[in-house]
DNA sequence: GTTCGAGATTGGAACGGTCCAAAGAATCCG
DNA sequence: CGGATTCTTTGGACCGTTCCAATCTCGAAC
């Protein structure tokens, strides 16, 4: 007895790390009092508190915590009290560490300020907090942690599953964790991997849709500004495909951006610049949202008007382009019902770990506003830009 | 023997809720083989197994894992060895479980779309990362938790520190978890409680400096589209401050908005539109960047030119501001500043959490950029819109 | 009045780490 | 060469849960 007293007060004040806040904490405890002092000063209450006060054995408590029927009203009805008395909170590490679950997934983003991320979040989001899930997100671009460090951390945790969203700076590692992980990939197409199940829009379709309503309205010298990874990839391969189908690949001209207004201002102005005189591009097809919007500027210090000298249509359907002042036409990716699928397949595969990889493409829609109209010197057949042309 | 592996063969299967992943998961598992199966088909690898491979003792493997510098060299790369080979990752819940430290900070946001929060997560995250910890964010939104929720979440994972960016829909039971949980405000005023930090820009002082500028530049019938909150009050008591300190308490008038950019252009119909005549306000204050682009997207339809006929200011610096094709004058409210210093506070707090409430105020700044300009019929004195005007 | 069975309750062994006290090994010094 | 000292290494208690097996309680059936 005497021993374990002792034991238990030097225990943390001889710790050789300066841990301030816990020496702080613990220091509240001058002296090691009773024969066993389980409940410190400000020790959250735990199940033998509850179990105490409410006089049962902590394995009651614990049937009480998880509903069993097998529990007679009255104790069921003192462990409530005890728990609401202490403000009891169950432990939920020392819960996972039995239970071997976390009911965590981790959320790998890239860039937390990129727009189209909060509505693949709020999908996701829905469907697994009706699973008991919670999200626990990390910030690729904020931490700037390699693959293989954010894996670390994502390990520890024992997270149930991970969902990497967008394009990931580095993906070694990511193999080595899928593995182990049940692992979905949201909006992108890369990597593919063993059995990691992947969802995304259809980026090349997208693209062509965007490209052939430009090719409709009557443009025959459209560019379009490149984005970066494979998303970028696509969705030039399918501005390209829509020219090339329409003859058009002659006069199709591709700069590349990065994503930013910045990237888009950019390679607006190499576009539209007074070097390409009468050969300009009467329409513009940018990677997304916030490259077109650099494009929108760019058109408005050359002088031109959109969308009566020049067309433009963005990606992603962000709210930037409802904004009324910006008023873009874009192609709406589908980002909620990605996230709500990728929710899906990550329940799926928590389920059937061994599953093969499953690939989903939703359809992106166009979204049409503002900043389209034909070509001013339109050479004909502009029939395309009215209600009734092809589909 | 055999019982022992009937035992765990059926240790799952009779839950009586309807967790289908966790079925299959076990399900991998079709009979109990050796006495004691602790290394199972694909559970992660333990400190034992390492200690096993490395042929020490756990607590060994445990003193190379936190570089104890009372290991002989052989031994601690026997042990590096064997974790490599093993891919041996240490579980943060028993770890946790036993130093009763998570090493994570929650950060509750209520919306995630809003780009101000990227800014001070950033700065939050600098110093947080640099002490060994991380972030576990939740959506106040996305998630319709009410206070007792979310509380529910944070406790349950203990974590060391909560951190409340925004404005909260709901700070009910924020005071019961403060009593045991460090807990700083960021980018808030309120609520005050007895030993929570409160870290914000000094929101009345921005708007007094965003008011002056217009005065300065010789507008003299300013509008206010207010927001919501105490920080919208607080803003708004600065754009009164200021017009009345000036004499124009008279025209001064104020709208309300909701923060959003709908918001903000309703506001902006109703102050500029027809209705208003010949008093119609020649300058706009309004309570973020999202109203002010609304009101941006109202006088463009309006027939009004930014600046020439109305000048027009925003609040937080979101790049929303920066896009060369809304190019917004906007008070800088130090969001990264502010995150950089929670964090300090959370810290601090961490270390001694009985100290009382501290409050810090950080300066605001104005960001000039093409959104102003004096009033098109100024009556008179317009020289502070000059450089060398009065501070 | 046993015996039986069903239902309610409890003790105790995990889970995977940390850390203390004590044991073992190596080195030093007289 | 023996004892003291220092450096390494290890066994085992403990953290707060869950869950199995065992016990306890009680009324019903024989």
């Amino acid at each position: 007895m005497e021993r374990s007293n002792r034991r238990s007060a030097e225990r943390t004040t001889e710790r050789t790390d300066a841990r301030t806040a816990e020496r702080a904490v613990e220091g509240a405890t001058p002296h090691g009092p009773g024969p066993r002092e389980r409940t410190g000063p400000d020790r959250p209450p735990t199940i033998r508190g509850v179990a105490e006060r409410a006089g049962v054995s902590k394995s009651l408590v614990s049937l009480v915590l998880q509903d069993s029927p097998r529990v007679s009203d009255a104790k069921r009805q003192a462990v409530l009290d005890a728990i609401e008395e202490l403000g009891y909170r169950p432990n939920a590490a020392a819960r996972s560490l039995v239970a071997r679950r976390t009911h965590t997934v981790g959320v790998l983003l890239n860039d937390m300020r990129n727009p189209w991320f909060a509505d693949v979040l709020d999908g996701l989001n829905s469907l697994l907090h009706a699973h008991g899930l919670r999200m626990l997100m990390a910030d690729g671009r904020l931490d700037r942690r390699t693959g293989q460090e954010f894996a670390r951390t994502f390990q520890e945790l024992r997270v149930d599953g991970l969902v990497v969203v967008g394009t990931l700076p580095d993906t070694t590692g990511l193999a080595e964790i899928a593995e182990r992980l049940p692992t979905v990939i949201a909006g992108n197409h890369e990597p593919r991997l063993p059995r990691v199940d992947i969802v995304a829009n259809d980026d090349e379709r997208g693209a062509r849709l965007a490209t052939e309503h430009l090719i409709r309205l009557g443009h025959r010298r459209i560019a379009h500004i490149a984005g970066q990874g494979l998303v970028g990839e696509l969705r030039r391969r399918g501005f390209e495909a829509a020219t090339a189908a329409h003859g058009l690949a002659g006069s199709a001209v591709v700069e590349s951006g990065d994503g930013t207004e910045e990237g888009g201002y950019r390679a607006a102005v190499r576009l539209l610049g007074p070097a390409r005189g009468r050969h300009r591009p009467t329409a513009v097809f940018a990677y997304n949202d916030l490259s077109g919007i650099g494009a929108l500027s760019a058109a408005g210090e050359l002088g031109l008007a959109v969308p009566a000298d020049l067309s433009l249509v963005g990606y992603d359907n962000t709210y930037l382009a409802r904004i009324r002042h910006l008023w873009l036409n874009s192609v709406n990716n589908a980002s909620h019902e990605v996230g709500r699928l990728a929710a899906r397949c990550l329940l799926d595969r928590m389920a059937h770990p061994d599953a093969p990889a499953d690939r989903q493409l939703v359809a992106p829609e166009l979204e049409i506003r503002g900043s389209t109209a034909p070509p001013a010197e339109a050479p004909g057949d502009a029939s395309g830009g009215r209600p009734g042309g092809a589909a």
